[in-house]
DNA sequence: CTGTTAGCGCTTTCAG
DNA sequence: CTGAAAGCGCTAACAG
């Protein structure tokens, strides 16, 4: 590979006024600048970023770290990020965590290795005080979702358990009394605030709460069939499904379907997330959207200004806005 | 950050030694072995590898370059791919094309820069000498598919006309003769390759081609619903459809649906790629399953093979396995 | 069994 | 306006 060397010599000048008219750093007359760019043209020249990292001990590299990138809602968050990196001319590395602790340890030890300068993670496990090491050694970091209880780093969220409360006061406004909620883990942190939101929205119009009608098991569509199965055999079911995302709003919808209730005559569904699925099932999904790509590119914009600014940098919480998608699933009733 | 030299102080021996004891690339008495290590533990060093690359030129960073890793067939490969690389103590960075020429070559000299070890890629555009050009830096490259002519590189696919060849004849098998193609792109390779396997298939048993059955547009659920209501709206509507992709597929299932033509008793529905999707609907979607997470896998072990083996390694085409997956919107007739 | 040292490709003082 | 040279953290001869 070429070097800042031969280019020098092509050109007949020192490697420093190389570095210089690459850089911008200093004045180079015109007639030299030209020699150079020339020389770098025939050799075809690419600049060693590794060499100019260790020098600078910036590598302009960052770490997107995520339970897993197949995960279609991570992807997209994942793609808005990337499209600021690439505007800030940093790469990303993308890691899988799989919400395992020890592969999460195993990152950020990786993550120190290639002197990567920032970091965005969803974390499962990791609590603070391996943040604060991370942060030690100068690299910034922003969290997705606000997991870890701390004001040192950038967070970018949803607020999980006032859009749930939306989407359910929305439910109760339409006419609905009888609700029930559909839950995926309930020790997760998003199903317990969605929860919450659930609670609260009842709470706020008083409604009382039907223990029975509180149900939970897996983030999925097959968890999601089940619950709504066992949901719609009671004596007394349920007029309004609150699901606290779209796969397991999807699986309520199957099983409405299966069990030959009607959707929305006979029982409204409400879903979180807003995949694109939501909108191709018929009827059409209505449910809370998140905002994904925006997500990425607000973790990335957060990231490369605390890049740029350093200490002046303060952290900041994002809140992102959630909204209420209205589609065929849910209806008015009384 | 604690250096190599720090360590070397601490534990009173050279440099040389440390770095020896960290590689195992010489013998080092047990004694100082282990003074190196506690002293490794107590000041939490981490080597840096950006420094190693530059001494060693080997950056143990690999690219991972695609459309767009929104895209859940690609997020899906990517996975496969990551998962051999973190085997394999590489980081893996991914760029999203937009399947753009500029956005493509943009993206080969940044990976020149980085001096990126391999890459595995999706090339729209890209062509031969491009590809030459990477690979004559020492750059290993494999390709997603066989976009590209050449036997230079390794290469992993599957057989598009092949594996639409095999999904048409059964569908003849199950008696139907008057069959129609919901195609994406034809321009684009797959779309040619699908459209292909489709008329072979017919050629193959005898059955001439209806021209106004063989319709085309692009990969998405719309262009699948408008194409098939167009088609069922004919006074001789075809009695099973081959879709080009799964998302066409559910385009279609939704137009007959909102059609009222029943499925699979009046029409059966065929689709192609296996997307988590088609097990959801309702009739579940028979459909031709392609091996996403085993593409990167393969690609991964490819790669890391001819990293480690250079010259010896000799460029190989894998072609993987589809899979006829028969679900409910398929039947026998006649 | 261990240490000294050159040098990977670059940036950046210092000197002119 | 430009050049010489030190040094980033590491590996790998070479020397003992």
């Amino acid at each position: 590979m070429t070097t800042i060397k031969d280019i020098a010599n092509q050109a007949g000048v020192s490697i420093a006024t190389v570095s210089h008219v690459i850089n911008g750093t200093r004045f180079v007359s015109k007639e030299t600048s030209e020699r150079v760019a020339a020389a770098m043209r025939q050799l075809d020249y690419q600049p060693n970023i590794i060499a100019k990292s260790l020098k600078t001990s910036r590598s302009h590299i960052v770490a997107f770290i995520i339970p897993d990138i197949a995960n279609p809602y991570f992807s997209e968050v994942c793609r808005g990020f990337q499209d600021m990196a690439a505007q800030n001319d940093f790469i990303v590395v993308v890691f899988n965590t799989d919400r395992e602790l020890a592969r999460e340890k195993q990152i950020l030890e990786v993550v120190r290795q290639y002197r990567v300068n920032g970091v965005v993670l969803n974390p499962a496990h990791i609590a603070l005080d391996d943040l604060l090491e991370v942060s030690k050694n100068g690299v910034e970091v922003v969290l997705l979702g606000n997991q870890v209880e701390t004001e040192r780093f950038d967070m970018v969220m949803v607020d999980n358990v006032k859009a749930s409360l939306d989407a359910v006061s929305r439910l109760i406004e339409m006419g609905h009394r009888r609700l029930a909620l559909v839950n995926g883990a309930p020790g997760s942190s998003s199903g317990a605030r969605r929860q919450q939101g659930f609670l609260d929205a009842l709470e706020l119009h008083g409604i009382p709460v039907q223990k029975e009608w509180l149900s939970s098991g897996s983030f999925t569509f097959e968890s999601g069939y089940q619950q709504a199965a066992r949901l719609l055999r009671m004596k007394e079911p349920p007029g309004a499904i609150f699901a606290a995302n779209d796969m397991l709003a999807l699986g309520v919808l199957s099983a409405a379907n299966d069990m030959e209730v009607r959707v929305p005559e006979q029982l409204s569904i409400m879903g979180f997330d807003n995949i694109p699925e939501t909108e191709r099932s018929r009827p059409r999904l209505s449910t809370v959207d998140q905002p994904k790509y925006e997500t990425g590119q607000e973790a990335g914009r957060l990231l490369f200004e605390a890049l740029r600014m350093r200490e002046a940098h303060v952290p900041q919480r994002v809140v992102l806005k959630h909204r209420l998608v209205m589609r065929e699933s849910t209806r008015q009733v009384g």
